[in-house]
DNA sequence: ATCGTTTATGAAACTGGTTTCATAGTCAAA
DNA sequence: TTTGACTATGAAACCAGTTTCATAAACGAT
């Protein structure tokens, strides 16, 4: 395995300076042609592949972004982080990814390793966060922006829905359509924020008699608690689920046990997940802008990291679908 | 701003030699206690973080690799990137995510711009590749996976599962019901080999009649195919959709037309995600061993990258997994 | 023919670490 | 008291590039 060469034996092979061969690189516009060609050709014919380490070392700058992530297995940080891979690449940006199983332990341990791989900048989900975490922003002085949550702490910028807010949309829809007592599937509120805030904005109105049913976010958690619910004398009129997935596996498990939506029950999701349209009856819920977020957070680092300026907070807006799986009690 | 401080930085504000302040960060051991003290109290003071591009340059190693994926939208790839990143991250690499849309011109694009940052190793999808992206990879040396295949090309080595053999398990088990008239729901076979490898291996199947609906990997695409084909009036008794996705879209279409899914039509999808358990009716598909994919990626990565000897391909198994969808029709 | 201005190039300094090699200091054994 | 072995440390070389600065050659204008 003869190893890789390096500008100097580019130059050397070529007759030049190192600096010359540098030249072509970067400025070949200073280089005459002719001189110019001959170091191509060394290039060309030594296989030279510049080191990334070497011209970092330089630049003090690696260009690249880390996504600190619960987990890449729930749409909604998929598809986010679809839209702000794309963008961060148009802005000549690399994305890594660490996912942290929604554990802050780890999340800091990544972060650690993250910053010390030379990482510029992280995009993290949600507002809470362990102390180690925060010490560590704070002393790398990188550029952070918390997602998904418009809460923003430590000084930090947010980027994402109002949990809330969004959470409160789908109570209202409920509420209009004379619903009152309201069977909540959620995820697990413990070490998720996002879930947190939308099981307290629904705790928080008073309208509506609501009972919460804790799980993980899955489809079998929609079904399986559904069917729990019908199974005692609980009289519930609808299902507000927290997460689509959870929504789906609700109408599923409704459906199962021979009921109708929403004649029976009306059922509203969160996210807008591709299904939600699709599936019968097609899904009412609360649309997210997660790709928009995506491509604000690429944005919104991409320029903190060029201007070295801390960004303001953006709230994207959340907006209600209304589809079939809804259904006003007083007609 | 002032700028971030250096070992020579610590060396001095400890009164010490940037040697002995290197000691301290990588062989402690070797440093007097007393001193030691001295430098771990000047990194604490100056704020002292080591930069990745100087360590890379003299190790060699940036500690990444990076995945080249079509589109994080879709379940099976950020399923397996999930499981890819965890495992490379025990195995202490970090992961860089680019997406291609499909297109090699992107992927050979995006593929020398990780070269350019220094990645260490690629994870693609597929076999099919242009000519630039293998140049790229030849010239470069850097060890390469394909993922998602058990084709082989340019002396690459590939872990995946074999996509004929999995449409066949699917088209067998339809066959053993009794089906001959079988429309095929599938994603585009251009730009994406595993599809096309899945559908040219129902197409070789002379047991069946099958007629070949082309279209996006989509929940609609899934249920507007089977609202079309029961509208005319071909015949057939199953749907055989080549990606789960596909398969819960035309349940509900074949829901929607008001005929029974496995009584009127017999429906079979591929992947086994979260839904397919769970849906009315459960759906039979054939499960692909996504995650043990990304496990073994990562496994094998990594160890070329210690060992520098390039690995053998893997092909995973897949397995029929027969749930509610399909029906005997002999019965 | 001479001067001033470009143009092209190379030597060397520089980035921020690691590592080698030399040396001063300490301690125990002869 | 001298020798040998070991410990702790620093000077300087090194990694692979970029960049500054000086200089030689080429060119145009007087």
């Amino acid at each position: 395995m003869n190893k890789r060469s390096n500008l100097r034996d580019v130059a050397e092979y070529a007759g030049v300076s190192v600096a010359t061969a540098s030249r072509v690189m970067n400025t070949p516009d200073l280089v005459k042609p002719e001189t110019r060609k001959k170091v191509n050709a060394a290039i060309e014919a030594l296989r030279f592949v510049p080191s990334a380490a070497a011209r970092a070392i330089n630049s003090g700058r690696s260009r690249f972004v880390a996504a600190l992530i619960p987990t890449l297995d729930y749409s909604i940080f998929s598809r986010f982080l679809n839209a702000l891979e794309k963008r961060l690449s148009e802005l000549e940006l690399s994305l890594i990814v660490a996912t942290t199983d929604g554990n802050p332990e780890i999340e800091a341990k990544k972060a650690k390793e993250l910053i010390n791989i030379g990482c510029e900048g992280f995009i993290v989900s949600g507002y809470s966060h362990n102390a180690d975490f925060f010490k560590l922003i704070e002393r790398s002085n990188l550029p952070t922006i918390l997602s998904s949550t418009s809460q923003s702490v430590h000084g930090l910028p947010s980027i994402g829905y109002d949990n809330r807010a969004s959470a409160n949309l789908a109570v209202e829809h409920l509420v209009a359509l004379g619903h009152k007592d309201i069977a909540v599937i959620h995820g697990s509120t413990s070490g998720n924020d996002r879930q947190r805030e939308r099981v307290e904005a629904i705790k928080r109105n008073n309208l509506v008699n609501a009972r919460f049913f804790e799980g993980e976010l899955s489809v079998g958690h929609g079904r399986e608690t559904v069917q729990r619910v019908l199974g005692e004398n609980y009289a519930a009129t609808a299902f507000l689920c927290t997460s689509d997935i959870i929504a789906m596996g609700a109408i599923f498990g409704v459906q199962a046990a021979g009921k109708h939506v929403p004649s029976d029950y009306s059922i509203v999701g969160m996210e807008d997940i591709s299904f939600a349209q699709h599936s019968n009856p097609a899904l009412s819920t609360v649309r997210l802008s997660v790709a928009k977020m995506g491509e604000e957070c690429a944005n919104v680092i991409s320029d903190w990291l060029e201007t070295g300026t801390r960004p303001k907070s953006i709230t994207l807006n959340s907006e209600l679908i209304i589809r079939d799986s809804t259904f006003d009690r007083a007609r």
